[in-house]
DNA sequence: GTTTGTCCCATTGACCCCCATAATTTCCCA
DNA sequence: TGGGAAATTATGGGGGTCAATGGGACAAAC
């Protein structure tokens, strides 16, 4: 499996149109659907993004946990996962036009504060869009947290 | 898995061209993909490069483990490993020209203050790309202080 | 009628492929 | 062992291709 990796920074035009990374559309094109799932990260200021075949393995995997399990109430009535839940609602299956290009739904963009610039941020088995400032920051701080740790005998 | 071994000087042409030793290419061909993954250093101002064939082992051992474990928090919103989720935003694929070349990403090259001449340094499971300079220096005082510590009845 | 959204075409600029050359190394054979 | 030929490597440059972006046309919704 391919990962999402790197960090771009592409412009939202004035019909609110931006293009995808082309190597984020390349993984996803290799999943057997290729269409794009975002949903708000409840951590950060930003958008989250995978591709559909990553719900459908997890929507299956708690199915079948559920099932395995017996706990039928789970299966109908749910409650065992709020959080899966909550974000299974909160998230837009998104179309790209044909130059590759997404709209940003304006719930999501306002949580990002995205306005005329995003930057996609590869994660490995996800990808997130930020307002650029808002990366510049969360990506520095991490960055810092990190070097003390690995002076402070940490590994890697 | 045969290792990166040696040093050695190549110069970075006007078009930010260079060429990565041959020696090394033949070590990422024996992958199954023999693309190349370059990140900063967080320790030393040098570009860290592995094999695209790493990044791919480890990003779906941790998608497996997350699903296995019913971590599906991990699987949307990530978090439980800063260090390589960090990473992946910094890390840069970068192909191969049919002469064996890599164009360094402006952001790396600034991080390692390379500019006509490129360092590459075998580290075994990986390599380092340096500032010709800035290595020289760095590997005297590696030098000086392994002699210290042996002098001083160190061990390895 | 106005607005929203999607499709299609145009432009631009960066990147990648191809070709060429020179220097080095390897190989082969005497 | 030495010398020459062939292959490989490092380097330089031109041009075609593709990705990102912008804008217009058409259809649907209000």
């Amino acid at each position: 499996m391919t990962a999402f990796l790197s960090t771009y920074v592409n412009k939202v035009d004035r019909k609110k149109r931006v293009s995808v990374p082309a190597p984020f559309r390349a993984v996803l094109a290799e999943a057997s659907s290729s269409a794009l799932i975002l949903y708000p990260s409840f951590r950060e200021p930003a958008i989250e993004a995978i591709g559909r075949d990553v719900l459908n393995q997890l929507n299956s995997r708690r199915m079948s946990r559920s099932l395995e399990g017996d706990d039928f109430e789970q299966v109908l009535l749910g409650g065992g996962d709020s959080l899966v839940e909550t974000i299974m609602a909160l998230v837009h299956e998104l179309p790209f036009d044909s130059e590759g290009r997404i709209v940003i739904p304006p719930a999501l963009a306002d949580h990002a504060d995205i306005t005329d610039r995003a930057t996609f941020v590869g994660r490995g088995n996800r990808f997130q869009i930020w307002a650029p400032d808002a990366f510049r920051d969360h990506q520095g701080q991490a960055i810092d947290a990190l070097r003390q740790r690995m002076a402070n005998g940490g590994g890697g």
